[in-house]
DNA sequence: TGTACATCAGTGAACGCGCGTTCACTGATGTAC
DNA sequence: TGTACATCAGTGAACGCGCGTTCACTGATGTAC
C-alpha cells in the first residue's frame, strides 16, 4: 500500500485536523484512535507510523487548534483598541453558531475540564492557548498601560470561556442562546464609554 | 452478609458522597464503579442494589453537589447586597485551597466540559446547579431591579466558573494563583463603588 | 420468648465490549546501480 | 533508461486491560407464628 512522502505527510495532517474537531466535539477519552482513522478511510494500525501514542496526538491536535487563533479570530477591517473590534470579537466568540459547530468552536471552552486532567504536555499547550487568547483580547481592550490591559484581557478571557462552556451545557437551546446574549450585552455595556 | 435498612441507606449515601468527590477530581469517565465501591471497602456487585446504572449515580452525585450550594457557600454574618458579602463570596470561590480540594471545589468549574457531553438527566441537574449558583450571587450583587440583578449575577457566575476552570488547567501553580487573584481584584474593583 | 422463614445488601466470578497498542505482512515509491 | 532492492505508509488480526453490567450465591436482619 506504500505511499509517497507527501501523501504520508498529508495523512498526518488529516489525522491532526480530524482529531482537533472530534476532540472538541466529544472530549479526548470519547474519541478512539480506530474511530478517528476509520473516518479518514484508514485502518488504525498505521496510526503509530505517525504518532508515538494517543497522548501525543492529543497534545498536537490541541496545539493546532490554538496555533491559528490569532489569524482566524481577529476581525477584519478593524483597528485595535476600538469599540468595534471588541464588539466583533465578543459577538463572534459568543455566537450560537460557533457553540454548535465543533470546527469553529473555541478549544478552551470545549475542553477546559479535560485539560485540567490531561498530560503535562497537553496542559502546557492549553496554557499557551490561553495566553494567545489573552493576547488577542489585549488588542481589543481599551488602550492603557500594558499591565492593566493584560489584566482586563485575562478577565475577559475567563468570562468568555466560562460563558461558552456553560452555554454548551444547557440542553434547552433557548436558555443557552439567552445566556450568550445576556453576557454579550453585559460585556458591551461595561465597555461602552471606555473608548 | 445481610445488613439492616439503615446501614444500606448509609451505604447508598456514602456511594453518592464518594462519587461526588471523585467525579469532581477525575471526571465521570475516569471513575469506575468498582473503583468507587472498593474505596468504601465494598465490592462492585452490590452497586446495582442501589442504582440502576452508572449514569444514575452520575446524575445523583451531581445533584448532591449542587443541593447544598446555598448553605455551604453563603458567607456567615453577612447581609445580602453588601460589598462584604460580594468580597467574601468571590474570595472563597476563587481560593487556591478550593481549587486543589475536590471536596470543596465547585462542581461546575470541575466538570463543565463533562456536563456538555453528559446524559440529558445530568445536564438538567447541571443547569439547575447553575441556576442555584446564580441565585446565590444575586444576593451578593448590588440591590437593583430583579432583571438587572439576575443578569449581573449570571455574568458573574460565568466569570467565576471560567476562571476557576482555567486555574485548574495551569500546571504552574504560581501562574494559577496569579490568575485567581487577578480576576478577584478585577471583580472587586468593578463593584467597588456600587454599594 | 423462641423458632422458622423471607428478604435483600453485599460477594465475587463471569461476560462482553471498547480501546490503546503491537506486529507480521503487503505493495507502491523512489533510489542505487 | 531499465532493473533490483530498500523503505516505509498502511493493513488487519491479535493481545491485554479496564470497565459496566449480570447473576447465582451467602448470610444477617427482622418478621410471622
Amino acid at each position: 500500500m506504500g505511499t509517497s512522502a507527501e501523501a504520508a505527510a498529508e495523512t498526518r495532517r488529516n489525522i491532526v485536523k480530524m482529531a482537533a474537531v472530534e476532540f472538541k466535539a466529544r472530549g479526548f477519552r470519547n474519541v478512539g484512535v480506530a474511530d478517528l482513522l476509520s473516518q479518514l478511510g484508514l485502518t488504525h494500525g498505521g496510526f503509530y507510523r505517525h504518532f508515538e501514542n494517543k497522548d501525543q496526538l492529543v497534545a498536537e491536535a490541541c496545539k493546532s487548534v490554538f496555533d491559528n487563533i490569532m489569524t482566524s479570530r481577529w476581525p477584519k477591517n478593524c483597528d485595535a483598541h476600538t469599540k468595534d473590534a471588541m464588539s466583533q470579537i465578543v459577538t463572534r466568540y459568543l455566537s450560537a453558531k460557533d457553540r454548535d459547530n465543533p470546527t469553529d468552536s473555541c478549544g478552551l471552552a470545549s475542553l477546559v475540564s479535560d485539560f485540567a486532567r490531561a498530560s503535562d504536555d497537553t496542559r502546557i499547550v492549553a496554557t499557551e492557548g490561553f495566553r494567545k487568547f489573552v493576547a488577542l483580547l489585549e488588542k481589543a481592550v481599551p488602550l492603557n498601560d500594558a499591565k492593566t490591559m493584560n489584566e482586563e484581557a485575562t478577565n475577559l478571557a475567563c468570562l468568555l470561556i466560562g460563558t461558552m462552556s456553560m452555554a454548551k451545557v444547557f440542553s434547552d437551546r433557548k436558555m443557552s442562546n439567552n445566556l450568550l446574549s445576556t453576557v454579550k450585552s453585559q460585556i458591551l455595556t461595561s465597555y461602552e464609554d471606555r473608548y
